[in-house]
DNA sequence: TATTGTTATACTCTATAACTATA
DNA sequence: TATAGTTATAGAGTATAACAATA
């Protein structure tokens, strides 16, 4: 019993000196964090999975729903709904490709584009802002480590289907 | 329109020197695999307040409903039904407080115990087996790093009612 | 009256299965 | 036949509002 205890001591919450234990308390307090920012003051009614296709498209002119799926970690039924609220919302040009009528062709309308921008304009401000406690050497410390840890998901993430947010 | 550009430029999800694009883009990531990591492997049927309620009672035995709601983050009645399934489940044990019969006292289970400790070894296992890729130093920076960021987003995360994971 | 928790109800997001349109 | 996407349907998880029990 003794060991049994010792074996699952390191659940703490409050110390903690494994990375994966870390992790598992960390990343989801700061997606928390995320998420509330993302529906309150900067796009409400957005989900993370319809910001991601967002800048998706941003960066990917007349992709795919499939492609966008694909990024998202949606299925496709659940990517065509969720793509359907942003046309909509005029936020997503939805066309049929010329060359093959099966493909959707997506992208950012005007609107789009700058409601992206006043959104990244917004995160970034507040992040910066809670991030300016830290000193500069911490922040570098920072990126080094999510660029790290960035490298080890993608690839992870690209093995199986991932609901992403 | 130059200027424009510029402004949302670092958009960009594959090249970003910005912490706050960052942790947007590769928080979402990790928060990915850990969610369909805890979906398969580890406990399935079990959503992630759920997971984290049971870790938060590992080291808060006889925690009341409303303790549990803040930690996870979510209202009230969402944790009374979330902690209703647990219970159902035979992993968290529900009492009325004998002091006060308003108050509800939650505590794991033998069993609840024994599903943690099970599946933090296996969290820990594919998450080490993961940063194993690091070398010793990359990882006492992510460990710093994220102590850092748990410093900065729990106060964050205690002025507004947050989701969580 | 104030506080703790539950019940009732509705909404959002997601998935699977079945389907349509196109190649 | 195979592929891209949509529609139909259902389930999980959450919130707000109304309520019950206790102090």
């Amino acid at each position: 019993m003794k060991q049994f205890q010792n074996e699952i001591n390191s659940l703490s919450t409050s110390v903690q000196a494994e990375p994966a234990a870390l992790i598992m308390d960390v990343i989801p307090l700061i997606m928390s964090y995320i998420r509330s920012e993302m529906r309150s003051r900067r796009m409400p009614g957005l989900s993370i999975p319809q910001f991601r296709s967002l800048i998706y498209l941003y960066r990917h002119e007349d992709a795919s729903l499939s492609q966008v799926s694909e990024h998202v970690g949606l299925k496709l039924p659940s990517t065509s709904k969720m793509i359907d609220a942003l046309v909509e919302r005029k936020l997503v040009i939805r066309k049929t490709s010329a060359t093959d009528r099966r493909f959707v062709k997506l992208k950012l309308s005007a609107t789009g584009e700058a409601e992206l921008a006043k959104a990244r304009r917004s995160t970034e401000t507040q992040l910066a802002e809670i991030l300016s406690a830290l000193t500069p050497e911490q922040q570098d410390n920072i990126i080094a480590s999510l660029e790290e840890l960035r490298s080890l998901f993608a690839v992870k993430s690209n093995r199986q289907a991932n609901t992403e947010i």
